[in-house]
DNA sequence: GGTAGTTTTAGCCTGTGGGGCGAAAACCTC
DNA sequence: GAGGTTTTCGCCCCACAGGCTAAAACTACC
């Protein structure tokens, strides 16, 4: 479950307090039932940690099946990528913490491998889609939507080109309000919202790409 | 699995001989052993009906987890996409054969989704990638090629415009051979090869579209 | 209330790359 | 050699991303 926080992409990881791995990171999961499907599942497990309502979006990654990923037991797992926008906090329980992605702790299992999936995921379809839904606001100017974009990508995108582009392909719609200046004064930022809130693929597959 | 055969892409399916959905299609695959992974189990399955040595490509797709889906049993399926070279015809058995993914026959279970899911990700990865290696013989000529685009894209591709693309990206690169013009004449056509043939994402995401 | 500073927005210009078209090249057959 | 066929090359256009600069719209300070 990744989110951007103070303006950097983290991703929501909780303690093991038993073998294997004791004290490394995981990324929430957790056994499937009988009469529930992957994705129901992982909601479940993630219920267990935060409120889910927050999740945004949720895609499944990959499903892991190296024998040997589990020391003790074969297993096999499949990974999902969750969003979660900005302007939320949901309540964690102890032994439950963001971690920057850049910057990941000692990961159990190949934990680390799935929340770099993840991370690369995220990075790849920003570009084609609009996924950013579920990373920001309902309602937010462009500049916050860059840094969302910054934090995300990691790599400087500008705000003029991001405007332009995501307007173009009719990805933002303008809501016709705007927000009040802080303290430091400045042109008040016209607000937008996406268009819709459900994954879309843009036809065009142009790109945001690096500044040169 | 699929093949450009014949000027269409087709699918390797084998006829079901018992319930549940006795006597529909079904793509190749089985149970998993314990000491193998999900790509060693699929190609350990599909030897059972073709020459594994001709798959040139193969990629995870999705993990089926509807409870429903087998109406016997609880059961799991990761789907994979395999690709094969045009210019290779691998015996078959009996109960097995290629079937145009535009004509699909009735298919057990959700295998009919996978199987178009399949499709679609080679549609999208030959925009991006240099998948199209694992389609092409080793060397081949634009037009031909343009053929496999055609076959796999189900839309025109300019040849013109599928070279320059290619040759820009470096995907593609000339052998320095050509092939000799057939009974009709015409001006014989230059051979190319793949420079490389593992999978490799072109950094711009420009695609060939369909035609306006 | 004018000036400086800040932030956002709009306009312009450029470069790159895909798409289309037509002509040239290189072969065949008759 | 003429006409037909297939492939290749060159040219032009257009869409779009990217960068830069100026304008707009505000605050704060003197």
């Amino acid at each position: 479950m990744l989110q951007v926080r103070d303006g950097r992409l983290q991703v929501l990881l909780w303690q093991r307090a038993r073998e294997p791995f004791l004290g490394a990171w995981s990324a929430p999961g957790g056994y499937l039932e009988q009469d529930e499907t992957l994705e129901q599942s992982i909601r479940r497990h993630l219920a267990d940690k935060v409120d889910v309502r927050e999740l945004e979006h949720l895609e499944q990654l990959e499903t892991l099946s190296d024998p040997g990923r589990n020391p003790r037991e074969r297993e096999l797992a499949t990974a999902y990528l969750g969003l979660a926008p900005t302007d939320v906090d949901p309540a964690v329980p102890e032994d439950t913490r963001w971690h920057a992605v850049s910057r990941l702790p000692e990961l159990a299992f190949d934990h680390r491998a799935i929340v770099l999936a993840g991370r690369d995921r995220l990075r790849a379809k920003l570009s084609y889609t609009n996924v950013a839904f579920a990373l920001a606001p309902l309602v937010f100017s462009i500049s916050e939507l860059r840094e969302l974009y910054v934090a995300a990508l990691g790599h400087e995108v500008s705000a003029t080109n991001l405007q332009r582009v995501l307007l173009r392909r009719g990805v933002l719609e303008p809501t016709g309000e705007r927000r009040e200046p802080g303290r430091s004064g400045g042109r008040p930022a016209a607000l937008y919202r996406f268009r819709t809130r459900r994954l879309e693929i843009t036809d065009q597959f142009a790109v945001l790409r690096p500044p040169a």
